[in-house]
Formats: structure tokens, sequence, C-alpha cells
DNA sequence: CCTCTATTGCGAATTACTTTTAATGAAGTA
DNA sequence: TACTTCATTAAAAGTAATTCGCAATAGAGG
């Protein structure tokens, strides 16, 4: 594996990583600039987006992009897929044994060249499951 | 089935539907504004997206919600998947006979209620392909 | 230490889309 | 046909999310 080029750790990097390591969820830019401000109050959000793009071009964390209007990103890199809430777009992990997605060629791709593919789940989570009870919707 | 409320069938109404269902590629707003304006040329941007949400929510077209910075949009309906440029955006179509997703419960998704899912396929379009194999990126 | 250059923080810019407003026009009614 | 009504339109302004430009700063190797 060729390294281009190490990535240089400033305390910010290190903390963004380490905050988004420390949580099981899947978190906007937003909201991890909330968490390292308590960190480094001073820190700036455009530094943050620009992290977040750095470490998930670097492969350390996962960007994703499916969906709602907010980019989320996930601290977990190992196999796995996301559902991603309907009703308010939170994302979750979804843990199933390798899905067998027949092999496809350029003819069946538009001539794309195919790289591979993911499942995305979509749901309600608990939190909005309660709600729509709860109000009848 | 309960037909809400017929669609009122305006001039850029039909117009962006009929331009949309011609192609067989997945535009985006931007992109069916262009081909719009060229029969109607003072109809406004706005004006398409509006159409083109409520186009899809009547279930007429497609919105294609996943990846990349915007949205597209697919004038046929029949069941089919989706594969993304990794380089360019651009969407193709996929016809792949149905993928078998083994059933997920709660317990395996964070608690959330699975509605469905959806399998998203990446590689490279023949454009970018070609350009690459060009430059030796 | 010192230099070199990637990285930061700030504000301003851009992108992609949505909302507001007042005017228009499609379709049902008499 | 004329009238009515209310969904739909165009244009502009607004908004949220993200990115850019640039001077100042600070890691990492020498």
């Amino acid at each position: 594996m060729i390294q281009k080029r190490p990535l240089r750790m400033t305390r910010q990097r290190r903390i963004i990583l380490d905050e988004l390591k420390k949580v099981k969820s899947h978190p906007t830019a937003d909201q991890v600039y909330e968490m390292v401000r308590r960190r480094l109050p001073k820190i700036s959000l455009a530094t943050v987006y620009r992290n977040l793009d750095i470490l998930s071009g670097a492969g350390v964390i996962l960007k994703i992009e499916s969906g709602g209007t907010q980019r989320r990103y996930d601290g977990d890199t190992s196999d796995h897929s996301h559902i991603r809430c309907v009703r308010c777009n939170r994302v979750g992990d979804v843990f199933v044994s390798p899905v067998h997605v027949p092999a496809v060629d350029e003819s069946q791709a538009c001539g794309f060249t195919v790289l591979g593919h993911r499942v995305e789940f979509y749901g309600v989570c608990p939190e909005c499951a309660r709600e729509k009870k709860s109000s009848r919707a």
C-alpha cells in the first residue's frame, strides 16, 4: 500500500477524528463541529469540513453521500450498510451477512465499468416511530 | 386506487414531463431547465424544480436522491437500479434480476423499522473511462 | 532552533434549492 | 360563452450547506 504523503496530525485533525471515532452515530459536519467545539472553542466550521474531506479521502473515515440535504460521516470503516430515516434523515448501521448481488457487466450498465455497489436501507427511526404513533399521522 | 386530485396539465408541466420521458439519461434540474428552455424560453428554473417535485410526488417520474451534490430525475419508473459515475456523477440504468437482500429485522438495524432498500452501483462512465485512459491519470 | 509548506481561521462567495408575491390561466359551472 | 376559483406561474429574494481566498500559524524534518 503506497502512502502518498503521511497525514500531518494537527491538533484539530486529531480531535475531529477522535470525536468521530468515539460516537457510534453518523453526525453531520455541523454536529461534528459542535462536538469538537467543546474541546477547541475557536475551531472554524470550514476546518471541520476540510478535515472530514481529507480524512474520508484518506480512507480513515467514511463519507455518507446518499440522500438528505446534509452529508454524514462515519468513524467506523468496517464493512456494513446504512439505513436512513425517511422522516428525519438520521442514519443507523445495518449489519447483515454480505448481500449477494449478481455480477453486472458493462452491457447491463450502460457501458459503465462497475466498481462496486452498496445496499441502502430506508425506514423509520425509533424516535420518529414514537412521534408518529402519538400524533397519529 | 384513489386519485386525490387529477394533475392539472399546464403547458410547462407537459413539456417538462415530455422532455424527461424523451431522454434515457438522468438529468439534473439544471439540465431539464436547459432542455425545456429550447421550447419555452421564458420558463423559470423555480418552475422546473417545482414541477419535478410535483411529478415525482405523483409517481409519474423518479427523483434520484442518492449521492452527488445535485439531485437527478428519471422519466422511467419501471423497476431498475442505478449506477453513478464516481468521477462525474452521471447516472446510468442497471437492469438486473431482482437482487436478493436478506430480511433485516429491527435488532439488526439500530431499532429502525425497515421499509425497503435499494442497490446502488458505482463505477466509471464510458466518457470518463476514455478521458482517464488518454490522460493517463 | 529554523525553515518550509501544509494547515488554520475568518469572512465572503458559491451552489443548489425553496419560498414569497402578485399575476395568470386551466378547468369546472351556469 | 362568460364567470369563477384556486392551483400554478415567473421573478426575485431568501436560505442552508458547503467551499474558497488569503494572511497568519504551526507541525515535522533538518
